[in-house]
This record gives C-alpha cells, structure tokens and sequence, in this order.
DNA sequence: AGCGGCCATAAGGACGTCGTCAAGACCGAT
DNA sequence: ATCGGTCTTGACGACGTCCTTATGGCCGCT
C-alpha cells in the first residue's frame, strides 16, 4: 500500500503538509494573551506529536477555528477583546472540539459557568505541564473515540452508493468499494460541500497542504479515480460533477 | 468484598430505575471508603437530580457496576481492597462511562496515570462541591450527548466466536481461546468502536500509550496474532478488518 | 483551421505499507 | 539459575498507493 507521504511536487521548495509516519498529528489551538505564557504552552505541545496554532485574543481564536478547524483547544479565560466564556459559547455554536481552559484567576464560580458553558475541563495557573498534557489527551482520546457517533450525517446516499463515513466504507450495488486514504480525504471534503462548489484550491489546500494551490492535475487523477469507484458510468458522472475552470461538486 | 450500602440487586430481579416525569435520571456510582465522604457525596448528589450507589471498595464497585451500569462514576483512589488505576482499567475494559477520579494524595504522576489509564477527570480534595458537580455536570453531558450507539456492551458475538468482555473470556467452536493481556485490551478496544473505523493511532495510544502513536508495527503483529486466533480463514478476515494506511474495524 | 487551455484517462516506476515469520529481550514463577 | 510465556524488534516478500508523464478530447478564441 501507498506511500502517503508528501513528495515534493516537480519544482520549488513547498512544505509539506505536518505528518508523521503517515498518521496526521494532532492539531491544537492555542488561546493566550500573555505572550511568555503562550509561548511556552506552544514550545511543549511542539515538542509533544502536537501541530499548534497560537492566537492572541478571542476574535482570532474563533477566526482561526472557523478556518481549520483544531482537534483541541486551550483557551485562556483572561483575553483583552472577549469574554472566555463567549468564546466557549462560539466555539460550542458549531463544533464540539475538546475545550480546556486554562485560568489564573479560578473562583468556583467561575469554574462552574466554563464548565456548564460547554468547556471540557478547567485547569488552574500555576499548573503542572504534564498534568495539562495529560488532560489533553484524555480530552482529545475521548473525543477521538466518541464523535464518530453524532457529529454528523454519518450516512450518505448517492444513487446506489452508500458512503458509511464513519466506518470508512463504502458499499455500491451490494459490493464494498475500496478507497485510499487520499481518495477519503478528498471524498469527504466534497461531501461536506455537498451540493455546493468546491474550489480547487480548497481541495488541493486540504487534502494535499497548504502549498499544493495549484498542483490541479493530482485533482483530474484522483476524481477520476473516485468516479470510477463510485459512478456507475464514469465518463458521464452523476454526483461527481466538474466545474469548469473553478472546481467539483457532490451532488447526491 | 461484602455488601454496600443502598442495596444492589442481588439474584433477584433488577428494579427499573427510578425516574422522574418519564425521563430516567442520572445513575451515579460513588467508589469511597471513607464513609463520612462517602455519605457527604451520596446526601449531595441524591439533591440535585441524580440516583445513587455507593461501593465501599474496588471489587464491589466492578461488580456493581456491571450489574447495574451507570451512567457515571465517582472514583477514589485510595481504596483498601485495591489500586484505583485497576479499576479504571476494570471499568475501561468495557465501557465508556464517564470516571471522575477523587483523591487526596495528588502528584502529578497520579493524575498521569489515572487519565492516560483511561479516566475523564481529577479532583483533588479538598474539593468545592459546586465545582464537582459542575465537572460531573460536564462529563455526563458529553458521555450523552456522544455515543448512543455501542456502549455497555458486555458479550459480543461474531461469527463462531463469542466474546465476554466482562469475563475476559473468548470462545470459538466450543473451545476456549487464550489470549494475551496485551492481545485483549487491542481487542477491547476495536470491539468499543465495532462498526466503525478505528485508527492506527487511536489503538496505539489507548493499548501501549500515549507515546507510541507511531510505531504502527506493533499493531500489524498483534492484529495478525488476533486474527489467527479468532478468524476461520486468518488471511482473509471476516472480522478484523484491515483499512489501508487509515487502521482496522471490527465487524460482527 | 490552427492554437492554447482545461480536462479525462491510462500506464509505469519509486517507495510505503501490510502480513508474516522468527529470533532476541524481558519478566515472573518455579 | 532455569523455564514458559509474553513483548519487542528485525527482516523479507507481496502488493498497493502515490506521483509523474504521456496521450487525446473538448471548447473557445484568433
């Protein structure tokens, strides 16, 4: 099975996307004003199998969020622009990542409404780094095992393809399909905008990293593949649909 | 191990939880020797709207909660009949019930090792009631609003082989299978996520810790050594399946 | 018509991954 | 010290996956 590890396209220098072993790490965001203090939480967590993002106020943290969406974040209830709590609140308008939030100030009180605004777990300054770590990755383990569950629609139904993305299965016509992990990767981006257009450059950002923009011919290779998995006649597509000029979009 | 206080159900038939309005209420089991802490916790908790057990030690609490799961546990670790950490493992081996470990001796290597042994939350005593019960709030809304699906289930049955996860027992074709330690909390684990995609790194953490994310070669052996024992045709598993470069399922 | 973009498809080489076997390290029990 | 079982580690073949290149079709523009 494949080599799934970046290989630098034909010319130029571009990062690769984070990973390890092939296994994608785990992305953390990191909310902290007090710039020593921030920066410390990024050097550990780096120094851990962490990718971390760092943003200095509340704004930013549910702006970054938004964009690339964490596996956890670390949130420091003292922000300039915010409320802690209204961020809490944001962030649980949508998504259910892992919060911990990290305070100086820890009344009972204050505990309680982060705990209750929807946050996962309270850790008071000054704190033991290992302990904080710890409760990361009971965090994160929790939810690793857990949101498979509910998150979503985890059933999708496309004529006579059924795509089980929790399982990561894939059956059509009573016969399971086999997909690679990038071909995943890129069905489930679709997916997620179904019925909508998916850019190009949103696909190749995603699945292949941030540098491959415009690498567009891993797209025409890797379509074509899924829709000769999926699509009973691949040459005229039914539910992978190309966008002339602009990108793809799954139609169910 | 004796008996416990409120009384669990022996041989008998087990009584329909208490409700409230038509919506069962929460099922707490508290694990405490210390009786005055024990009957602060109990008198606290039956307050607020939850039900509650209470076990004087270790081995009583596995039984009772196997008999009766709850819907959360409170857990301390100074027990006499036992080392908390196995109990979490105890409990882990088939379920995902929120744990709430409560403990006065407080390193930071025990708080390591109760939440990478697989526990939700620490509290140190002395504690404030509110923040407690704002914890055990946090942690049983997750736990409901996460898995609905597969939990709690204690004996699974695959094939020709049947599995008893609270007896630690495996039989196939009316013969016992012995399997190893390390062999069972692999198996337990794709068996807590049956159905669905569990990943490379979610097994590696969760059987040989939170270090090991990467070192996928352990898991092509143990995987290979389950197969052997559980499946009729080891190279062409019904059961344990393979998800390239992603991880492996567990099918009935 | 000819040309240049953009897209679809096929094929091949480099390199990872998976399954497997087996030897060595470790550990508790005798 | 020895022994049996278990865990770890290394090596290897088979095969799959990813990337790359090449070829051809479609369409609008000049």
């Amino acid at each position: 099975m494949g080599g799934s590890h970046p290989a630098p396209p034909m010319g130029g220098t571009i990062v690769p996307r984070t990973e390890k072993g092939g296994i994608p790490m785990t992305q953390v965001l990191v909310v902290e004003d007090e710039a020593q203090l921030a920066r410390a939480l990024v050097i550990n967590l780096k120094a851990r199998v962490y990718e971390v993002d760092a943003a200095p106020d509340g704004a930013t943290a549910l702006r970054m969020a938004a964009a690339a969406p964490p596996d956890a974040v670390l949130l420091d209830l003292g922000l300039p622009d915010m409320d802690g709590i209204d961020v809490i609140k944001g962030l649980r308008g949508w998504t259910r990542v892992p919060i911990l939030v990290v305070s100086a100030r820890s009344t009972s009180d204050q505990k309680v409404a982060a705990l209750d605004a929807g946050a996962d777990d309270f850790v008071t300054k000054p704190f033991s780094m290992d302990e904080l770590l710890a409760r990361l990755r009971a965090a994160v383990r929790r939810h690793d095992t857990a949101d498979a569950a509910t998150d979503d629609v985890a059933i999708v139904t496309a004529g006579d393809v059924t795509i089980d993305l929790h399982a990561k299965k894939v059956r059509r016509g009573g016969h399971d399909v086999r997909l690679t992990p990038t071909e995943w990767h890129l069905l489930e981006v679709l997916i997620r905008n179904q019925d909508r257009l998916t850019t190009q450059k949103q696909l190749l950002q995603e699945v292949w990293g941030p540098s491959y923009g415009t690498q567009t011919h891993y797209l025409r290779v890797y379509v074509a593949q899924l829709r000769r998995k999926l699509e009973s006649d691949p040459s005229h597509p039914r539910h992978l649909i190309t966008v002339p000029g602009m990108g793809y979009r799954f139609e169910k």
